[in-house]
DNA sequence: CATGAATGAGGATTCATTCAT
DNA sequence: AATGAATGAATCCTCATTCAT
């Protein structure tokens, strides 16, 4: 009877260790994807490429998964779920709403100067082609919606507040801002990527705020 | 000798109608692609849709371009030779500094709206993966260069006339608006290129210059 | 107008050479086909083998056929449409029914010393594996079907004429010969298709007819 | 000393507990091997299937057999064991001839009727590639042999008994019988294996002694 | 020079086998 | 000795490119 019960502790243990070793596995899997996809971009990324950079054999990933479309999927969502995670808790901490769209902005950047190669992939696979569209799972699109709805409710609250000018609606400015990241985050990885962007993120916000014109 | 003359003649027009012919051919090709490309993006576009989408044969191809890489490039230059030569007589036309930033963005917009799926194109696959930049010319940069100091100038003609803030350099503010600008883009090619994005140049234009803070 | 018609005519002309090519092609690789699936059976024939049966490049076979299964349910109907053919010309030709039911088996041995891989193929895979049934065209039973009716015509017509006993259904009986027949064939390919087919013909049909017993 | 003997008794123990359950772990892969051959055939029955089927991991199977190939043989090799042990008890149980034949063709139908999937493989696989032939052991011929040789004595007996034709020589009556019978056995496995395969043997060896011409 | 079929290198995927635990 | 994950050779299929007509 104890000797059952240690069999049977000895195999949970061993289950646990194995599933560690998985997820471990897994993991490894998804971040040499996000590097390989984001150097080389969905098609010239091969199968080899990402498991040569995984350490493993190219048949081990289809141990986790079950297909190239699939990898790429799953670290597309596991990106954005992380985002989104970050982006909520932001909107948790900071009630001053002009405050909130820039530490949003920060967050943003903070997110894109780790992961900068998935947001590249993401300008690049997921905006735009219809291609991808098929193959990202219907879950990426909540993702974002969530983010963009943040954003909104938040100049909505800016513009009721009377900090920003009313004539136009809160999602066009939303998007504008949105944009105006958008176009910077978009220079910065033109540019390869380089240390500077969060630094820059005030910088943003100022013009966006109050614009180029001299005063 | 006037029969020789007379043969003379007619080899010229016929090589002259000849070479007009292979123009269209080429013509057709490269506008093909570019339509090809724009909804497919490189990898899935294969040169069998090209050649169908031309009204040609696949080997025909061939005849003009030496790769599916050679069409790819021209295509791009192509696009990009037609932008710069509007901007350049727009640069000319215009004395105003600030309505002359105005009219690159009209100007832009429309060349966009016309071929806007290049444009999506280029930001996929132009602007980001390393693998594209090893296959587009050098001339391509050149014309972007060209376009950028051309705004530039202009951004230090309009700091220097007092009608820019003096606190950002005017490369610094000739990037944000096209930052703006090319995130106005960039949403506009993910929401399908509808047909505003030229009525929408002013509006871009105003928060650029007075921010969207309440006044 | 007359160059045009000639260009007309011309285009016509190679337009039909052309077909015969591709048909030439086609049934090139359906042969070739039938010898290594014969040979080999599905799995183990690989698209290579068949492609250097018929003296092709691999890539060639997907000019013609869309998968490896495509080919190999292709091959099968054609071998059956080929057979069905036989039998319906001979079931219109020969009015006594006993001449009749000997003429099919004839008939079918000429047909399987011709073609016997086809057969060999058909007996270990079209009869046997429910994965083989999911690959076949409906057509296929259709096909079966109508010689068994045909046989069982025949034999409903030679037990009304007191040629056979009456004590077994005609279907039943269709099924014995056709099973007699069968193992005749069974045996014979286990053998290695020697020539000896058709000549031991009328020996089953006698066997089948007046039994082992001594009189 | 005694303490020696003690442990050796106790090492014989365990052996011979470790023999039974290596020998039932073989069994268990030999049954589901035949299970699973059976229902899908050499190539689509995955090692992992059958790994499933004996309620193992796939690594075990290579603890009992050197490879998938080895498994396939000793699976045929045990039942044609089994049969031919059949065949013999019958030959010496039964003394007149004509009933011995029956005896053989309804203990072979018992047999198929308990292991059909088995013999559906070997008609498929066995009988008829030479891909299969060359992994089949030699042995296996030796025993169909040994059940021709009986099947053709007996022949022999009942001719010279007077109870069958002479005009054909035994062995040619015992492949016909074998034929009918095998042919008997094929449409039963193409229906499907269902339960009257015993039962129809007594119609059978009447076609086969009194034929199917009306009395 | 257009054509469209042949080519074959290249890549995703499968699965028998090996091996660390 | 059982396990089940890692391995990588083998194979089907794609498609840019070539070439005979």
């Amino acid at each position: 009877m104890a000797d059952t019960a240690k069999k049977t502790r000895t195999r949970r243990v061993r289950e646990t260790v194995r599933e560690e070793t998985r997820a471990a596995y897994r993991q490894a899997i998804l971040d040499a994807a996000a590097k390989t996809f984001g150097r080389l971009g969905f098609h010239e990324a091969k199968m080899a490429d990402i498991a040569a950079e995984a350490g493993v054999a190219a048949g081990t990933l289809y141990n986790y998964f079950a297909s190239k479309d699939e990898i790429f999927a799953s670290m597309l969502q596991q990106g954005q779920e992380r985002f989104i995670e970050l982006i909520r808790s932001v909107n948790e901490d900071e009630s001053d709403p002009l405050r909130r769209v820039l530490a949003f902005l920060q967050t943003s950047y903070t997110f894109l100067e780790e992961g900068g190669p998935l947001f590249a992939i993401y300008l690049r696979q997921g905006g735009l082609a219809e291609w991808s569209r098929q193959r990202l799972q219907e879950s990426d699109d909540r993702i974002f919606k969530h983010y963009s709805a943040l954003l909104e409710e938040t100049f909505a609250e800016a513009i009721e507040a009377g900090l920003l000018r009313s004539d136009i609606a809160p999602a066009d400015l939303a998007a504008m801002l949105a944009g105006l990241s958008d176009a910077h985050v978009f220079s910065w990885v033109r540019r390869g990527c380089p240390a500077d962007l969060i630094a820059r993120a005030p910088l943003v916000f100022d013009v966006f705020l109050n614009g180029a014109t001299k005063r």
